[in-house]
DNA sequence: ACCTGAACACCGTTCAAGT
DNA sequence: ACCTGAACACCGTTCAAGT
């Protein structure tokens, strides 16, 4: 028996549609929207994206669409909160496994790179969101909801590297912050995925092997930062299929 | 005296414009477009550029613009190429100077962020210029245009790595190729520019010294790699401030 | 051979009219 | 209070007519 959510009592009115009841179906109706806009990028790309389209996908009119989505960079934002949701699931299921503080470490890199790679549009759209134009036509609150999201993915990281100094894997220069730290990684890691990822850029490095590469990286940057175990201690290419198997495959398509 | 160049004779044709003025011409004609085209950019940013104002801007028709550019697109990638062809520049500036082979490679790193800070909107035109809907909707010239660009720029980095290794002040270990450290440099470079860089992207950074990062994060992967003299025995920061003072800072305005 | 600009199709956004 | 879709403004692209 499907659980029928009664509405509360205190706000008078007929029998119906009550305020909560409704604030829960625009809810609902906005993540269809969000489906269904995804739908469209992973068919015609972006640029077949369009309000019209998402209309015609849609049940409902135009003006109703902009009901949910104040101009098209909300949309875009929207979706981007959306992704960021995604990678947030992705990092605390990432952060279950167990292992070293190292390990960790790599397992938000893989998570990370699962994402760019699993949905490419998607991660297109998160860097599209970044932009100026996009941000200034998006409306305050989807602002905050995507900040809000950032502060969450990076307490992941930085409890990560709390943990290793606590471990004693760890320790700090003077003069290095956690921040920094947090900051160097993810730009490797971004710069990484984006050169390879969603839209083939940069086409004269298509012939390496992106993973081997990634845990190269990685591993260069976590043993200059003297972050044991170091990699010649250790079998950091086990941990990453490990993990990569530990994940579950379904996270492609929908 | 101005060197008026001739027309070639082989070409039988009255007085005035011959063939090969003509081509000139056009060439010159394109280069004012773009120069108008990037005022525009750096006036009102990406979203207003628009054809209809580089017409207006230019004392040419539409019908003449697309006779230049096949699509807007086409009009973006040539803007990545003139990009390009400037980063292409400051490389062979910032090569020229003295100084052993990581301090050449550190030297590059400073080029492409003074590009990239300094021009934040080509830089933007760069990221967007890879995008599939871009590249699909530019002519194949500008296309192998782009791609030779990338090229040398390529070759600028080889042949740092070369020289280092040739020095012995590098040894590559096994299974891991002068394309890989290219990569991984390229990589880390791209993500911190882009990371804090033209459009602000993740706000959550901001409070950071970009170039002591880009610094720290550039000795940590040279260490990594054994590239001597390492950061402990060799000011770098100093390296650093000694580029940045050699490069013409003339690179902002035009 | 090259240039022109009116004309067309498409898309984001609004808003008066409906329920 | 919310939905609708016609109407509007804008922009990329084309092409018949001009020189």
């Amino acid at each position: 028996m499907p659980a029928k959510i009664q509405p509360e009592h205190h706000n008078a009115s007929s029998a119906g549609t009550m305020p909560g009841n409704r604030a829960r179906n625009k809810l609902l109706r906005e993540q269809q929207l969000l489906q269904l806009a995804q739908n469209i990028l992973q068919q015609d790309g972006f640029a077949g994206l369009t309000m019209d389209r998402l209309t015609a996908a849609s049940e409902v009119s135009k003006g109703t669409i902009y009901n949910h989505f104040c101009s098209k960079e909300d949309l875009i934002t929207a979706l981007s909160v959306d992704s960021l949701q995604r990678q947030l699931l992705l990092f605390h299921q990432v952060l279950a496994l167990p292992g070293h503080s190292r390990e960790r470490a790599l397992a938000l890199h893989y998570a990370y790179y699962r994402f760019s790679t699993a949905e490419p549009t998607l991660f297109l759209c998160l860097l599209s969101a970044t932009t100026a134009a996009v941000v200034e036509k998006t409306s305050a609150t989807r602002l905050a909801q995507r900040q809000a999201l950032e502060q969450q993915l990076l307490s992941c990281c930085e409890q990560v590297i709390n943990q290793a100094i606590a471990d004693k894997a760890l320790q700090l220069q003077a003069g290095r912050g956690i921040d920094q730290l947090t900051y160097l990684q993810w730009a490797l890691a971004f710069g990484a995925n984006a050169l390879y990822g969603p839209s083939q850029q940069m086409g004269f490095f298509q012939g390496l092997e992106q993973q081997q590469l990634m845990l190269a990286g990685i591993n260069l940057l976590l043993d200059g930062l003297d972050w044991t175990p170091l990699s010649g201690q250790f079998d950091y290419q086990q941990s990453w299929r490990r993990i990569a198997a530990a994940l579950p495959q379904t996270q492609a398509a929908q």
